[in-house]
DNA sequence: TGGGATTTGTTCGTATGTATT
DNA sequence: GAATACATACGAACAAATCCC
């Protein structure tokens, strides 16, 4: 899925083949499907044992990783998943708002025929994953909107609106409940005939109303979620235990 | 300038302390002052010589500033400073324009005095350099969006306004003649004053104008400034050959 | 065309810093 | 609180590819 192709953004990067990016497909994806969940343990040992190649390439590929955001790396420390604070989460939800109604521009009415079939094959098979189970779900999703970036044949929106849309997945699985899976079918298929009917305000409020109603989902279930940070909690109790 | 603080864009990235931040950064302004230009090799052992580290760090430099489009990295070759299709650049400023759009939206009618007094003396500065000399005129022309996406207090935007920016006078470098060096200053202050106003429209459409007269300058100078591809330019022969 | 010099790709050992008992 | 185990940071060195004469 998301066939590649060289241009600005993708990051063949250093050289190693494609290994690296091969490493990062693979995390992603687990980030995605929530088979890791922020905060675990990414030790570049095991992850080269995983993926069968030495701490040099696993090390790249966290590099890239930290680079879109998925991946925290501090100094001396085994990376982790990513956690974002409440306020990056915000920030990442709206400027992805912005970029999507960029994409929503750029394509509405100027989708054909294939295309057109080509997105509702991908709602399909969210569909039927949705029945199925959830992990794949989520991951479709996601992918749906990576299809239309890159629609818009503008790799710079489709590079930023792909980062954008795998940490938005990072952070649902972070502060929203178990199963949000996305019934975003209805409002993809809806999205979809207005991109065909070239209606670009309608097109536009439904790409806006979509992702808030996503974002809605993190924001009710769990408030500040606990940042844990101790010395925030304890701010107030300074002054007493003078 | 541009002050540094740990969020999801600036890449800490691998550990090496900030080596790697400092020769990205001395590199990026190299490549804004046009000390070097697109095309121009840059081979890991004298980078490495030259910042007086070893390849290891001076190899990352290289990654992340590939993933920001400024150097292009083909395997097993020496890295050099990337040189966008004429594509790519039409891309990169319009998607450039959209991301700037949100940023003047954003921050229509919130610039506080303090703020403003720091655009102003920044523009005085812009003033001053193009007065003098041109490299660091077209630095400073940068710096001044720069400015502007981080007072938006979005990471994202100032990240990805970052890198469009740097791409965009690499752009310029590549694709229009020797000082077009940003006549800037005026229309920087009215978008200043457009912003203080709290004129979102007037703000929005000044900044449209704005970017179109950068990215017009190159567009007019040097059309498709000769790829020089071989392949598609021998084309039409390859019939006659056979 | 060939071959030597250059340059990158990768591994791995050592040093240093972090977590844990 | 110290010592041990563990993980990363960095650089030296080797192999393979590329460049250039």
């Amino acid at each position: 899925m998301v066939g590649r192709r060289n241009t600005v953004g993708n990051r063949a990067q250093f050289g190693s083949a494609d290994r690296v990016g091969a490493i990062c497909r693979a995390l992603r994806q687990a980030i995605v499907e929530r088979a890791v969940v922020p905060g675990d343990r990414l030790p570049e040992d095991a992850l080269g044992e995983r993926f069968g190649v030495s701490r040099t390439i696993a090390r790249q590929a966290l590099g890239q990783l930290a680079s879109e955001g998925l991946v925290e790396l501090r100094r001396n420390r085994i990376a982790v998943v990513a956690t974002p604070s409440w306020e990056e989460a915000r920030d990442t939800f709206d400027i992805r708002i912005g970029l999507e109604r960029l994409v929503v521009a750029r394509l509405a009415g100027s989708i054909d025929a294939v295309q057109e079939a080509a997105l509702q094959a991908h709602v399909d098979s969210e569909e039927a994953a949705q029945r199925g189970g959830e992990p794949g779900s989520i991951r479709l999703a996601t992918e749906f909107h990576l299809l239309l970036a890159q629609m818009t044949l503008s790799p710079v929106l489709e590079r930023y609106v792909g980062e954008l849309a795998y940490r938005c997945a990072l952070i649902l699985s972070l502060y929203s409940r178990p199963h949000s899976a996305e019934c975003a079918v209805a409002e993809h298929r809806a999205l979809i005939a207005a991109l065909t009917a070239g209606d670009v305000a309608r097109a536009t409020s439904l790409m806006d109303r979509h992702l808030d109603a996503v974002a809605e989902r993190a924001r009710i279930v769990a408030a500040p979620p606990q940042p844990r940070d101790l010395l925030r909690v304890l701010a107030p109790y300074a002054e007493v235990a003078l």
